[in-house]
DNA sequence: CTGTTAGCGCTTTCAT
DNA sequence: ATGAAAGCGCTAACAG
């Protein structure tokens, strides 16, 4: 194991003194064209990694950090990425960080838009998005790469932006494998329901889309008889839900098994109780308090986890790590789809956030 | 939010010295009781936290940290442990320490006996345990004990050792959740043929009498009628499980879904692959390489991951944070139980990227 | 454009 | 038993 070489090991090796060296690290300007290759040759040569608790504590300027996604409801999965964001920063709790959240609703296109205008009149260091409408954030990303501010997704990706990096589950599998569990422990006689959120002015989330993609196309990869009932389903309006709800279960023999394809899976299940609808075998998305607690009651029978904490954890730790340390990174970040039961959900609350 | 309080705050407030505030903060003697006295006071009122990243670089002193458990086989779940434990090493390179590791037969308890005997000869700053045998464990722990050396166990816990904490499934729930699995999806008249494996000086390890009991006692309490069919199971004579499983076979009109207990399944899936045997439902501990790829081809159908990379990585950063920082430790660390099927096994991957 | 230097807060050694 | 002081390696301000 060679000892490490410090910022002053490459000074004396290129002829220049530690000073200059920093400024070529940090891209600070004002070296000559001499100097600089001169360092860079040494640079080349040797494998220099930076102490990062010697740059934590050295470290005078703050950054500015803008963090925009949907709203956030408490115990719901907006919530859990925020957190991961914050616990991030706790682990950087000595260096001046000053973070703006904006959020905007995202079942509205427009609300979307005008928190987006908003922030891209800001100065920033770096940005954290998390996408719901892809021509927005389309939009905002190519200001931002006009103005060389880095930028990482949460949730999902989006095409035709150059993100730093992007942590994502990918939802096309995600459906497939939503797919492959209900009919495993449903007859093949039995309907499938699938609920997707309708949003206004927009015609659906990239994510949900991928998802019912990838459920569909399990269902005819496998040739599954089961008969698929979409519904669609509001999250502005719930009173219109009530409606589809009791239209469906009417229309229906015998119940339908239910994917609920967004996180709000606990307005069916509590539609399911209210009516004394039994015997449902239902799947749905992320481990919001309210899912959680269907699944406990056991009106949920599968839960699918997309590690929330760990996104917003990651991608703010990556950022942090990109400006101040320079490190490298991955830009392609999927995340674990975790398979939930009532056995297993008390082992899934690493950051301790799951509250009731 | 207040700023922080460094040694030099405690001094003055305390009218000491900075030297006589780091001595009492590591008990390193040489104190009288008077100044003693007052540095608690104040250290009782504020909330000191250092900054680690000072602590760090400051460090001149190494740590001995020993390392024992079963031999570790590529792509077998020890491994994955291992790892973890040199992921840790890696975030805190700048630090000296020494490791050694020592592993013993699992399956045979004389190797243990002798590793144990010699490790407790070993002059050392801490110990990390992956037990199997409940006995050599408590013996080598009360002498640990003795010597005011901290441990901490991954994979297991032991009763009636202090341990400073233990990374550990919960192995009961564990059965109880592959229960419930292999039940929902095989009919109620399939035979399920559970396999644990034999050990040479004792009966079963401790993790594999739990899982047991957890799958046992779920099949009754949920009034499942499927015959169970325990099966020994060889590692050090794999001769033997040929006959077994022939045996199984042959005994049985339908072939019977299938449980293993340890990590080693992929034996068994090998076996029913050579001898054509298909439409076995399957279920298996830990992702192991031969497992994944026995999963990938369709011959298990669950595997269940205990996050063994996490264990490691944890146990040594746990490890290091009370060496060091002297950080609060959570005593009891129950890890995830991951459900596993061909969909989402890429996504569990995370080798290069540990975090938390 | 470049070199020098003052911190950052903690650990550890060395006088006293 | 205690205080003073020398680092640790990097950042950023400052003086040329």
């Amino acid at each position: 194991m060679q000892k490490k070489v410090r910022i002053i090991d490459i000074a004396k090796m290129a002829g220049v003194s530690k000073g200059t060296v920093d400024r070529v690290l940090h891209n600070r300007g004002n070296v000559s064209e001499k100097a600089r290759t001169a360092i860079n040759r040494v640079l080349d040569e040797v494998n220099y990694k930076p102490n990062i608790h010697v740059s934590a504590i050295s470290l005078k300027r703050s950054y500015k950090i803008v963090v925009t996604t949907p709203e956030v409801s408490p115990g719901a999965y907006w919530e859990s990425i925020h957190n991961g964001i914050h616990h991030a920063l706790e682990e950087y709790e000595n260096i001046k960080i000053e973070l703006l959240v904006f959020t905007y609703n995202q079942y509205d296109i427009f609300s979307c838009r005008q928190i987006f205008e908003k922030i891209a009149s800001l100065k920033m260091d770096a940005l954290i998005i998390g996408p719901t409408f892809a021509e927005e954030t389309i939009n905002l990303c190519k200001k931002m790469d006009d103005r060389d501010v880095p930028y990482i997704f949460v949730d999902s990706n989006i095409e035709s932006t150059m993100p730093l990096a992007f942590l994502s589950a990918d939802h096309y599998v995600c459906g497939y494998m939503i797919a492959k569990l209900i009919t495993s422990i449903i007859r093949p006689e039995t309907n499938i329901a699938i609920f997707q959120a309708v949003r206004r002015g927009d015609i659906s989330s990239n994510t949900t889309i991928l998802r019912k993609k990838g459920f569909t196309d399990y269902l005819e990869k496998n040739k599954c008889t089961n008969l698929v009932l979409s519904i669609p389903f509001s999250v502005t309006e719930p009173e219109s839900n009530e409606m589809y709800l009791s239209r469906l279960f009417r229309s229906q023999k015998e119940v339908p098994a239910i994917v609920v394809l967004n996180s709000r899976g606990n307005f069916i299940a509590d539609y399911l109780e209210a009516n004394h609808i039994e015997g449902v075998k239902m799947i749905c998305m992320d481990l919001t308090s309210a899912n959680i607690e269907a699944l406990k009651k056991g009106q949920i029978d599968y839960l699918i986890g997309q590690e929330p904490e760990y996104q917003g954890f990651f991608a703010m730790k990556t950022m942090l790590e990109y400006l101040i340390f320079k490190k490298k990174i991955t830009k392609e970040n999927y995340v674990q789809l975790d398979i939930i039961t009532q056995e297993n959900i008390d082992f899934y609350k690493r950051f301790n956030n799951i509250m009731y």
